[in-house]
DNA sequence: TCTGGTACCTTCGGTAACTG
DNA sequence: CAGTTACCGAAGGTACCAGA
């Protein structure tokens, strides 16, 4: 059975954070075929190559990456371990890195994401947004432990994972109170002939609502299309229309953009999930997030 | 398009330290 | 003391780039 070599390990970190072998020999106060030879001694160990060479320089092959993944965790306890034997105390830091999908409102995504930073643990929480498509390969390549999406894993899509829903819950429109007077009708013939700001095609919430706005006999004008449903906020924000979000987030909606509710329906469903490489969500962070928004959504009985 | 310079990685052969 | 491991110097191969 082989073991693993960490000094072995340690060259292999050196040279995926650094990029090349003569840099990390630099770091390393050794020669460049010194970290090549262990290298290649490492991956032969280890039967998998760990790098690809592209032009005049190495990148990580997927199995590379997954090593990568583990030796950051690796160094970074090492690294908390010497702090700790030099009476430095420190508390145990737990990284999550998380892909949250710009078709998700940002009001939801911190909601989602809040349970985490209330664990006991120290949380540091590496955020990025993004399409679903590119989240999902960086999921895939272990750059990301968990992506937020309004819609599951896509059939389609050439990564191997699983779709963990954390709820769902009705639709709220909102609008300035300066658009609202414009169309005093109720909700929801308030809608019809008034500009609206629609999800884009990646948005799960589009099709629904499309569909909703036919089986209503409504026809809102289409002032605009947004992927990111920030930018969606603040052209609302600026009169530009009528847009759509969870309800569950409508109050924080209402306060951070100053704009007034139309109405609401259960009709339309806007669904969350937590998407992950593993069958079972592991992560601690992950776990806080799932627990909690199944319950904190329970107990405004929007579940 | 060719050529020379540069950067980078790999292979080969050898040495030194460690281990059982 | 033989085998193993880690290391280094020299040499060669490949890729990229600038200039003729």
């Amino acid at each position: 059975m082989s073991k693993l070599n960490y000094k072995h390990l340690h060259y292999f970190w050196m040279v995926a954070k650094t990029g090349s072998i003569s840099r990390a020999s630099e770091q390393l106060h050794l020669t460049p075929q010194t970290i090549s030879g262990q290298l290649s001694l490492f991956e032969e160990i280890q039967g998998e190559a760990l790098f690809r060479k592209s032009g005049r320089n190495l990148e990580l092959t997927e199995a590379g990456q997954l090593v990568l993944s583990y030796a950051d965790d690796i160094f970074a306890l090492g690294q908390e371990l010497e702090e700790v034997l030099h009476h430095r105390p420190t508390a145990r830091t737990v990284q999550l890195r998380v892909g949250v999908s710009d078709a998700l409102p940002k009001t939801l995504a911190y909601r989602l994401l809040e349970p985490a930073l209330k664990l006991e643990q120290t949380l540091r929480i590496n955020c990025r947004e993004g399409k679903l498509e590119v989240l999902l390969a960086d999921l895939a390549t272990h750059k990301l432990d968990v992506v937020m999406s309004d819609s599951p894993m896509p059939a389609s899509a050439n990564v191997r994972g699983y779709s963990h829903q954390l709820g769902e819950c009705g639709i709220s429109f909102f609008a300035t109170g300066t658009l609202l007077q414009q169309y005093p009708q109720a909700f929801p013939a308030n809608l019809d002939a008034a500009p609206f700001l629609l999800p884009g095609e990646d948005a799960a919430l589009r099709a629904r609502l499309l569909q909703w706005f036919d089986q209503q006999g409504l026809h809102p004008r289409i002032a605009g299309e947004f992927d990111d449903s920030a930018l969606m906020s603040a052209f609302g924000q600026a009169g530009a229309g009528i847009f759509a979000a969870p309800t569950v987030v409508a109050d924080m909606i209402m306060r951070q953009y100053d704009l007034q509710l139309l109405g609401q329906t259960d009709e339309i469903r806007e669904q969350f999930y937590a998407i992950s490489v593993q069958r079972k969500l592991t992560h601690p962070a992950v776990l806080a997030i799932s627990r909690a928004a199944r319950i904190d959504l329970f107990a405004m009985g929007e579940e």
